[in-house]
RNA sequence: GCUCCCUUCGUCUAUCGGUUAGGACGCCAGGUUUUCAACCUGGAAAGAGGGGUUCGAUUCCCCUAGGGAGUACCA
């Protein structure tokens, strides 16, 4: 099997917005198939009709489209495979390997109560597993797996190593229920096998189930997936990730600002390592990323860190694929779109913009200079800086600024110069030229923003606030 | 209850029997500085506990503790 192209896939039910957590179980899956030239597929588990919507899955789609994980083809829907896993139930009736079931769920919860009451084992035993089809009632049944009940199953996991679980604890579990519909452990083996899958990356909540699930590949002899079951995210706290802890679905981490390149290279850090790389690019991620670099124990997930990886890779981005970038994150969370001249404005400013911001958000408001228009109406704080004194300081230095090179040298020596003669020092200055230029406290270097400015509007907004 | 999985600085992790246990984020101190961001220098900070195996254990085995998952005619 190691010599077929690898297919590997993504599987949510569409109960819920795309998980972080999914997220990157989607990412390692898209990562592996990328590296090792394969595909990645996407299947929407959608058999439990009452909990699933269309607005969850067009939701894990948009995740996913937003963090840039491409799939092919077209997303697979489980429940339009229902004939077919049914098929594959009746076909292990009828080799032997699958038995039905006329056990009412009434008989069977009653034998549970029992059990625990007794302290025993509450996997049930249908008494039905041996009885020949002459003696059958003709009532509703199910339709069960029969799992061996000696011996053990030993499964190698390229994440957990080699697993081994006593084949009495397995049960032969339901496929096909008495409607005929069917279960989704039958469903996710039928699927996976019909798809191709060659290498099944899933949450670790999965293992007990890949047991369960061997029984069908076993019974159908069909070539068994390589397994790698990932740990789970937690939060900051050691908990499970839950709404409690803020963020925790893809959508609102788009909306929080994040660049899409951080957050891949965050979430396939989180878990898996390359040695001490931690920073790196999608060419990279995919050349490097292997299962055997993927840790045992759960991760948490911290902020701080992802802020910090973020802000380097909004740095190294290309300014037009950022205003891009910028522009559908804008579009993402309902803002008003930018004019063309604030577009063009952003684009000059994006070099001093992109290498002190680490969320979109936090580089709008740097670039708030370039965003607005006069009259600059100064915000609270950089208000303070503008005061008589400093104001005619900026009444002087138009006049020089006419003349000037433009040139950031000749800028920066000019406003220099002129400190000095106030015998005061450039940084001094630095505050009310910034509330004249920006409007506000925190911006990029005013030398940056006359640059961007030009001479006439630098100019005329130093007039305006030194009026 | 039973079964399986996990456990190195606060966090993410490196180490694949022999290291002063390394890196990154964060934190603290100092420096640079034009605000923010960045940057530079230094610092504090870890093998859950207990038994083995071994000349030697973070590394292999067992037990305990703590965490997680599974145990459905849910997915």
């Amino acid at each position: 099997m190691s010599d077929r192209t690898v297919v590997t896939r993504f599987a949510p039910s569409p109960t819920g917005a795309l998980h972080i957590g999914g997220a990157r179980t989607a990412l390692f899956n898209w990562l592996y198939a990328r590296g090792n030239g394969g595909k990645f597929l996407l299947r929407i588990e959608d058999t439990d009709k009452a909990r699933s919507t269309e607005e969850n899955r067009q939701a894990i789609l948009d995740g996913l489209t937003w963090l840039g994980l491409d799939w092919d083809g077209e997303p697979a829907s489980q429940a339009a495979n229902a004939d077919r896993h049914a098929e594959v139930a009746l076909q292990m009736l009828a080799e032997g390997t699958a038995y039905k079931c006329f056990s009412t769920q009434e008989e069977i919860e009653a034998f549970r109560e029992e059990a625990r009451a007794n302290k025993s084992s509450t996997l049930f035993r249908s008494p039905w597993r041996d009885v020949p089809e002459a003696d059958h009632p003709d009532g509703p049944f199910v339709i069960r797996v029969k799992a061996p009940r000696e011996g053990s199953t030993t499964l190698h996991d390229e994440v957990q190593g080699d697993v081994t679980y006593q084949n009495d604890q397995l049960d032969d579990m339901v496929m096909l229920r008495s409607d005929g519909s069917p279960v989704y452990m039958l469903a996710v083996v039928v699927d996976d096998h019909d798809m191709g899958v060659t290498h099944v990356i899933r949450g670790d909540d999965h293992l007990a189930n890949a047991f369960r699930q061997n029984l069908i590949y076993d019974a159908m002899g069909w070539e068994k997936p390589v397994l790698a079951h990932i740990p789970l995210i937690f939060g900051p706290d050691g908990k499970k990730l839950s709404k409690r802890h803020g963020a925790t679905g893809a959508a609102e981490y788009q909306a929080m600002g994040y660049p899409a390149a951080g957050m891949r290279n965050y979430l396939t850090r989180l878990g898996w390592s390359h040695g001490d790389d931690e920073f790196f690019t999608d060419a990279q991620a995919r050349d490097w990323f292997d299962l055997g670099g993927i840790g045992k124990s759960p991760a948490r997930f911290d902020t701080k860190k992802l802020e910090n990886l973020c802000g380097q890779h909004i740095a190294v981005a290309e300014d037009a694929a950022l205003l891009h970038e910028v522009t559908d994150y804008l579009a993402a969370t309902g803002a008003p779109a930018l004019t063309s001249q604030q577009n063009d404005g952003l684009l000059t400013a994006m070099p001093s913009l992109k290498e002190r911001s680490k969320t979109f958000p936090e580089l709008l408001d740097k670039a708030h200079f370039v965003l607005t228009s006069r009259p600059v109406v100064p915000d609270e704080k950089s208000a303070k800086s503008l005061d008589g004194v400093h104001k005619g300081i900026l009444a002087e230095l138009t006049p020089q600024l006419q003349d000037a090179s433009w040139t950031r040298d000749d800028l920066q020596g000019i406003v220099s110069a002129l400190a000095e003669a106030h015998d005061t020092k450039l940084g001094k200055l630095a505050g009310p030229l910034r509330a004249a230029l920006a409007g506000r406290a925190v911006s990029p270097s005013v030398f940056d923003m006359m640059l961007v400015l030009g001479r006439e509007e630098s100019i005329a907004r130093i007039q305006d606030a030194a009026g």
